[in-house]
DNA sequence: GTACAACTTCAAGTCAACTTTAAGTCAAGA
DNA sequence: TCTTGACTTAAAGTTGACTTGAAGTTGTAC
């Protein structure tokens, strides 16, 4: 596939995969002249760069858990560990779209007196603003400093 | 309170304090002499910032949602919109969790190659890649320029 | 009453993740 | 052969979300 099609079919633009490329996120199998050609499997991978973005992480982090395409990462324990991290997340974001379901529901003036709408914010909220650093700082953190606590 | 309690008690730095104020997302209740003073409920606005940032809004929608803090917004359905999206974004997470977790655990030799991977990862990853751009984008498109279509 | 730490504003700087631009390369059709 | 259009690189520009710096002001401890 040339770069048009993958930017085509992905609707990621030509311009992101070759940033991506450089980034070390993807890789073409090689070139035709000058131009890139890039393995069907590229399609694949696109939609994990992208999964993981919409999940909060790093370019830098997707990379280090993707690995690179020929040589794959398995690193057990920082997959285990992003799944946690993104398990932190999805509880949060749980809490917060019941939270706004019920506030578009809710006939109470403001929903931030609802009292059903802060409960649920409560429980979404628990560590939220420290946790906001997570995906960025603790994964700078523990690639600095080893096994910090996952509760920041 | 004064910034520096804010700061303190909250994890958030008094010069973002003061950017969030400037961005109209946190208001102080008055000045004593020249410097600002806020409200307890500041401490609650700012754990629903911090949730609404580790969800993937942006500062701006963020605002649309919260509303002003003496006259929040009850627009029902834009709350109803974002609680979809944010679903949207959780079952993609979800897929995405449960896959790390299995990749982890997985004694494939790359989880790429591993088919109950592949078959979680195909789950969460449909529409992943338009639908990455649709907290950033879509705001985008439809204040600038009323309705565009989804694919940029 | 004065020193000074903690505030203030405003402007500029930083960083990630892209996008745009300028200048060049090349395969293919008229 | 010559033009054209899709590619190429390298560098500069953009945007969102902050952070930092410089220069000024002020409440409080001495």
């Amino acid at each position: 596939m040339d770069i048009s099609q993958v930017a085509k079919q992905s609707g990621v633009p030509a311009s992101t995969l070759r940033f991506y490329e450089e980034k070390g996120l993807i890789s073409s199998v090689g070139r035709q002249g000058i131009r890139r050609v890039f393995a069907a499997s590229v399609m694949e991978r696109l939609e994990l760069i992208a999964l993981g973005r919409v999940a909060g992480f790093s370019l830098e982090e997707i990379a280090s858990i993707l690995g690179s395409e020929e040589n794959p990462n398995i690193d057990r324990d920082l997959l285990q560990q992003k799944a946690c991290e993104l398990d932190n997340t999805i509880q949060k974001l749980v809490a917060m779209r019941d939270g706004l379901q019920h506030a578009a529901a809710c006939k109470a003036p403001s929903h931030l007196e609802c009292p059903r709408f802060r409960r649920l914010m409560k429980l979404a909220v628990s560590g939220a603003i420290k946790g906001e650093a997570s995906n960025k700082l603790v994964k700078k953190h523990s690639s600095n400093k080893a096994l910090q606590p996952t509760n920041r």
